[in-house]
DNA sequence: TGTACATCAGTGAACGCGCGTTCACTGATGTAC
DNA sequence: TGTACATCAGTGAACGCGCGTTCACTGATGTAC
């Protein structure tokens, strides 16, 4: 068995400081800081240990990732309604993930990797939600791009499906959202001397 | 005097052969793989040579952000009329240098340098006017947002000063757009099995 | 309860690598008389 | 046109550093009889 024993435990929450390590490293430098010695030193322990839990650097990125796509689904999942502010919310408290996420995948990343699609998937469902609750923008039913557009949303884990013009309009609030995250998160309103909060409450407005 | 002479022709030419070397490992590997030692090598040149040319590695990144900055604020400022659509072009062109100015900044990068502050104004001139060219959205004329934007849009060097409204409309268009792009640059579209082009064709609609 | 064994976390040394940067120096090239 | 000098591009060796990763090994700990 794999798991109950009293190693496995020890095993499972090793791996756990060792991600926070690395989680803390990623918000102090940046993705390229991510240093498998440097998080060996800070649970005081030496390099070659850290192999016992993670077969490499990017396995434990890799699961870094994971974990962020799980958490951040988890989060608007449980969001009550304001999915837009929860979102942002999640992104300001923990910009390194959320980089991890969406900004420039690192060199030896795989994008094909089926753990990482189906948890960028989970994320969708509530984006795909919230879709259902805006007016109906364009009409591309029957387009190509409507067809794509069902074909993804059926991908979605979602309890009942989506149609295409509802899954266009989440994307499209989700593209403003992540734009106005994203410029806020590198402090470009900030360096504009605009308040972001003010900026948020007119970037909800309908229009 | 310091331009014209021979040498100097020389020298200019071969900060340019630099910053194409170093623009072209960019490209390859994102912005942790510049090394000055590999571009050197790449110019058939040893390592200190380089230090002829610029000070050190900070510079050199420094300078090709500058230059994406004017670049692009050149390119856009020549745009006839479809502002998002050379906009996106020029991001989808060179997404690393795209990346280099709305990423996530380096380590011992100085986001107060004057240089850079006023090159990204330079960008902000054709967003600017393109803003005035959309109806007025909300009404944040007496805010302290409205004085915000008043203040920024007075920093920005325009030919005639834009009120508050316009500058708003300006920056929400913004925000979409590189929203867009930046998710497109990624391959967060293409993921989806979304076809760009068409989804962009939506995201120009208004509304 | 006690002993033998298998498991496995962790160590320290080592490998090869590439990095940014400095330094003293060579040699060519433009410049001034 | 010729010579003396200052300028400056480029070199090679070196420094110190940190990285990911492998390897053979030690020692503790849980497990089976």
């Amino acid at each position: 068995m794999t798991s109950g024993g009293i190693r496995d435990r020890f095993r499972t929450q090793m791996r756990e400081e060792i991600k926070a390590a690395a989680l803390q490293q990623l918000a102090e430098g940046g993705a390229a800081a991510l240093s498998l010695n440097a998080i060996a030193k800070e649970l005081g322990v030496s390099g070659p240990a850290l192999y016992r839990y993670f077969a490499n650097r990017d396995a434990l990125l890799t699961e870094l990732i994971l974990d962020a796509y799980a958490d951040l689904a988890d989060t608007l999942t449980a969001a009550p309604g304001n999915l837009a502010g929860v979102y942002r919310s999640w992104a300001l408290a923990q910009p390194h993930r959320y980089r991890l996420l969406f900004s420039a995948p690192l060199p030896g990343f795989d994008p094909h990797d089926q753990r990482l699609v189906l948890a960028a998937h989970r994320v969708m469902v509530p984006v795909l939600r919230s879709g259902a609750a805006l007016p109906a923008a364009g009409s591309v039913l029957g387009s190509v791009l409507g067809d794509q557009l069902s074909r993804w949303s059926a991908a979605v884990p979602l309890d009942t499906a989506a149609d295409p013009a509802t899954a266009l309009n989440a994307i499209m609030a989700w593209t403003r959202l992540h734009g106005f995250v994203s410029l806020e998160i590198e402090g470009n309103f900030a360096s504009m001397g605009l308040d972001p909060d003010a900026l948020f409450a007119e970037l909800l407005l309908p229009g």
